[in-house]
DNA sequence: CGATAGTAGACAGCACCACTATCCATAATC
DNA sequence: GATTATGGATAGTGGTGCTGTCTACTATCG
């Protein structure tokens, strides 16, 4: 198909397209003549998937092309390929003030041995989740630490999920997706599922009558 | 304090600080003169406020300012409150075409009966989780209502804790904080915690030496 | 008291991001 | 042969989140 088919089918407008060419996002089309290319499904696929983790996911095109580059390198390994994509998904924070900071990040790490969980105490997570307590610490909120501790063993189950839905890939093209798809739309699959139980919590602890059952809504 | 010692304690700088004034996300000082103001120290803490919601939150500015004046309204009730900040902080994206998208929303509500979830069909959430699951679709990765049915429940265990959060608030103000500290920073910490469970739970299926250890790192 | 530094408020400017528009020469299509 | 589409290059746009500059004043310190 031409760049106009292509457009039509993704939705995704002509300038745009080019652009996504430019920036390498998308690999360039078959030629056919000097200036003439051609384009097939696996274009239109890619495509779909830049769309979904730009507004889905929410990620900016630098982390997309990040995520894309370490997906077609020939070489890259799991391990490359989790790394990046976690981190273009996860914006970490500048952390905070040195003192501050450590001991959290020993906190945690202390929390992470708690859960027996098999990670480095030098994990960006480990990083990210530290500056996270620093500052509900620094808005007075002491008991976060507990709020965290809480849902460690919850969020073990989500990993155990995830690692089942990753392990599901048939081919290694599929195994690479799956660890993009799953990690960035996973994200999103969590926190609206995340409202909806909050919401249906609410609903259930404060059945209250009138305008207040709005609140499941 | 004047707004120099303002900025230096929060480590925000002053055209910075004056910017939030003009837009409105932090309260003006009391004035000592007409060109003189003093702040105090819940100055300090809106100004800390702002900051995580934009730094470890994520939320732009408008999302942060809608917050604020929901928290501000004398009238704020929770249920204001809560879908003011649920969906400043979900950036729902455009739902799909029609017919796949009204149909998933109807497959996402029968999830959600089927966890005997007390949430209406036309839950924002539901929305958005359908849009996801139609994007899924589109990449081909037709398992991913099972992804999204495995997480039921275990998200349903966050909204406990969520809510048993929420309610060990001492005062109204507190209540109202915990909401919003408790929903964006909770976003954080799930997600990073996540990263940490996959990483973790990937070491222990694949204990695999050599280079492949750093995978939990 | 005067020198220096800080402040409120208004307004302009800037860097970045993610496109979008325009143009041209060529190619495809009817 | 007329119309439409294309590849490639370059420039422009609109939004966001600050940042810089200016002026008239105020505070502080030796």
């Amino acid at each position: 198909m031409r760049i106009g088919e292509l457009s039509k089918r993704s939705g995704v407008a002509v300038p745009t397209i080019k652009y996504y060419l430019r920036e390498g996002m998308l690999p360039p089309g078959e030629r056919t003549s000097p200036n003439q290319a051609r384009y097939d499904d696996t274009h239109l696929h890619r495509l779909r998937l830049v769309r979904a983790l730009i507004d889905v996911g929410g990620l900016s095109v630098a982390a997309v092309r990040g995520i894309l580059s370490t997906v077609d390198a020939p070489e890259s390994d799991m391990e490359d390929l989790l790394k990046t994509v976690q981190k273009a998904v996860l914006p970490v924070p500048e952390p905070a003030a040195v003192d501050a900071q450590s001991s959290a990040e020993k906190e945690i790490h202390d929390l992470v041995i708690e859960l027996g969980w098999d990670v480095s105490p030098k994990h960006f997570a480990v990083e990210a989740l530290a500056t996270v307590l620093v500052t509900a610490r620094s808005l007075g909120h002491d008991r976060f630490l507990d709020f965290i501790r809480r849902y460690g063993p919850i969020m073990q189950q989500i990993g155990v999920a995830d690692l089942d839905y990753v392990v599901g890939a048939r081919t290694v093209d599929d195994l690479l997706e799956a660890v993009v798809v799953g990690t960035v739309l996973g994200d999103s699959v969590m926190i609206t599922l995340r409202r909806l139980a909050q919401a249906s919590e609410t609903a259930t602890r404060f059945p209250g009558g009138g305008d207040r059952q709005s609140l499941s809504d």
